[in-house]
DNA sequence: AAACTGCGTCAAGAGTCTTGACGAACTTTC
DNA sequence: GAAAGTTCGTCAAGACTCTTGACGCAGTTT
């Protein structure tokens, strides 16, 4: 249970150190004697602590003015280097790749991102990346050493334990990789695999709609059907890592045959490839599926009408889920999510139908991140990478530790 | 994030006291040596720190005879005092109360219960309950200050934060009682109020068909119909604290309306009332349920269909909820449970048939607990108490640190 | 300008842990 | 049955870390 030691006086030190750096790390630039205050320890350790701490490059003197909130003499703002260790988080889509680099405290140090051909294999899409983030680590003058993890997207299920990505669609270009191993050769980092949706799910829960809520689901709705389960202020995986895999969730037992060997599951009905099929009566074989979207947004009965459909459909499920989970909020999210309220309000509808009294208090909002994203850019890959960086943020047990640790290596080095 | 101090060396000491607590709590008896290894301080440190605790009636010299697995000579066993520190379960069911008492290594102190009137209102079940664990209390010698918390079941949902326990069905003695409240009132203690059948959930987790697994789902087949989550090791409660009240789910989009508002709930198909309601026609109107559920293990032909039709349904919300949250494994209580293989076996069916491949791994077992009960004995609370003090051994944070707490106050006392 | 408040540092002192040594207890070997 | 080998628990001396109280300094208020 308690696996830490934390015994002798030299683990004093470094719990100190290590806390230290903790606060730095999520209450910002502190002087030194705020430290001491939240600490709990005297100004004088502090000191000691610190000018070490500053020596070993860990901890910089922060530029910002001196909060002045108090009478007296201003301290000397710290906080921790931002160049002392970096997160990382990649994101392989069907039509691309993201990497993204952020510093412990969140904010992003680089990012970058290519386009690549859908038929492009696993092992060159890995080398794509990996090159990315070697480039990326060079331009900001940072070693492989200094980067505390990687969190990797790729495409569909990955089986927990053996890290091995499971066939959702047979013919995709991951199946059967095991990816995790092959991500931690080719980047020499500790590398957390996860499918695309989720990560685009935990990054919506740090950074966009989902802000501060412990009990959050994203649903992401493109070409596939995913979500990202936020319980109790963790990712949620299952017991083989296929939790929230919704698209194959029956709707209508008989409903038409479905290649996963069941029938009326909710991608025939709300996936893309669905929705377009309906809309092409409405627009005609002639429009991209963005187009129709827009002219829908802009006002067309017929497109609401097919989008209402899917919204309905989709609340149906989220219903359910709601008896289920009791989450607060309901992120959607994907490529489908931009027409906003068209799909929002039948989904709100149908939940507020379908599910208990007490579950129905539940938020059902659009995802905030990515709206910048022009549609059809291969920029989608973007919002999971940031997702791949606050998985790394999230589920370090200790970030302190862990950069306390980086630096030891750092130095020597 | 990182609330505790430590950082005197004063807290030093503290922090080792606690790891060697901590060390007893979960490894069971050992010797000074063996402390001084595990906790990775010196034999010399640990010896000062236990005798300190001996003093303070805290650790007591086990009488179990030296584990020799080494040469030399035999370290004096030391373990934790089971006397100085308890927690409590309590668990109210609509026929009666029962209260359980264990050590910090999950070891029965003591226990007892009483069976109540289904008409008694909750002034008076709250009474006899704190009166039942007083008597405990005084019989074992232990005084409130040395219970860490109390676990305490009721029926329906209970709002998480108001602690008022929701209407699930009209009527209900609990209804709207401020269940979190008048238990700390009446007991003394810290109390988390949590339904009945998550209780149950939380003790098969422990001792039951779940020991180990750290991604489960009970199911708790009685009257009414309701589950317990145990996620990635913990009890999930969800937003407001209805996460599976599986009851209400829709099994049939147009089926008969229920009165909770929604149409075909699974209540209304797998309840008590509705497996009564279907077995009359076969066996007559004079038999009580649980002779019609013996003569149906015995070989009924009838019987065995009505439970089939029962446990395909539930089958198949189960497999939803396999393709929604991936558990490992299911157990399946409740009073209905105890014909086993009659309504696993369609539930295993179902799910085959309509979850993804990828969750199909999962186990569906019988309740291991309570099987000793007697039908309709009153003694089916007994369990939920069993999950009560579990609950608070699974979520008291650092247990070590409440008992060098508890203690303390013992001292002075 | 003077008084006040709070910051950062220094030297002395207090507290906790470790090291190395010892006798005691248990096991194995002769 | 005695001797050798191993491990346990304890003691005294020494090492390390934190705290206390004092000081100079940098801001704010009067």
């Amino acid at each position: 249970m308690s696996q830490k030691a934390g015994g002798s006086l030299r683990s004093l030190r470094r719990t100190n150190q290590e806390q230290l750096l903790a606060l730095l790390i999520d209450q910002g630039p502190l002087h030194r004697a705020a430290l001491a205050r939240l600490a709990g320890v005297s100004r004088t350790t502090v000191s000691t602590i610190v000018n070490e701490l500053l020596e070993r490059g860990l901890v910089a003197k922060a530029e910002g003015k001196p909060i002045a909130d108090l009478d007296g003499r201003a301290g000397d703002l710290l906080s921790v280097n931002p160049r002392a260790a970096v997160v990382a988080g990649m994101n392989h889509t069907f039509d691309g790749v993201w990497v993204h680099l952020g510093d412990l405290s969140a904010r992003e140090v680089a990012s970058a991102g290519t386009a690549l051909d859908p038929d492009t294999g696993p092992a060159e899409r890995i080398a794509a990346g990996a090159s990315i983030l070697r480039r990326l680590l060079d331009e900001e003058g940072l070693g492989l050493g200094q980067v505390l993890g990687a969190g990797v997207g790729v495409p569909g299920p990955i089986h927990r334990g053996t890290g091995v990505v499971g066939v959702s669609l047979p013919g995709q270009p991951w199946s059967h990789v095991n990816a995790a191993d092959e991500f931690e050769r080719a980047l020499g980092l500790p590398v957390t695999v996860e499918n695309n949706t989720r990560l685009e799910g935990v990054a919506e829960a740090r950074w966009g709609a989902g802000r501060s809520v412990a009990n959050l689901l994203y649903f992401g709705l493109s070409s596939g059907i995913g979500s990202g389960l936020i319980l109790d202020g963790r990712l949620y995986r299952g017991a083989v890592g296929a939790a929230g895999e919704l698209g194959h969730v029956s709707v209508s037992v008989n409903g038409p045959a479905c290649r996963c060997g069941n029938r009326g599951c909710l991608v025939l009905r709300a996936g893309i490839p669905a929705v377009l099929a309906a809309l092409r009566p409405v627009f005609g074989d002639a429009m991209t599926l963005d187009e129709m979207l827009d002219r829908t947004v802009a006002g067309d009965r017929a497109g609401e009408r097919v989008l209402a459909d899917v919204g309905a459909v989709v609340g149906q499920v989220l219903a359910n889920l709601c008896n289920l989970l009791n989450p607060q909020r309901i992120v959607v999210g994907g490529e489908l999510s931009r027409v906003g309220e068209l799909l929002l309000t039948p989904m709100r509808t149908a939940i507020r139908r379908y599910a208990l009294a007490l579950v129905r208090e539940v938020d059902v909002v659009q995802a905030e991140l990515g709206r910048d994203v022009p549609p059809g850019s291969g920029l989608g890959a973007r919002i999971g990478a940031l997702g791949g960086a606050a998985l790394v943020l999230s589920e370090t047990p200790d970030l302190a530790a862990a950069l306390n640790r980086v630096a030891a290596k750092g130095a020597t080095a």
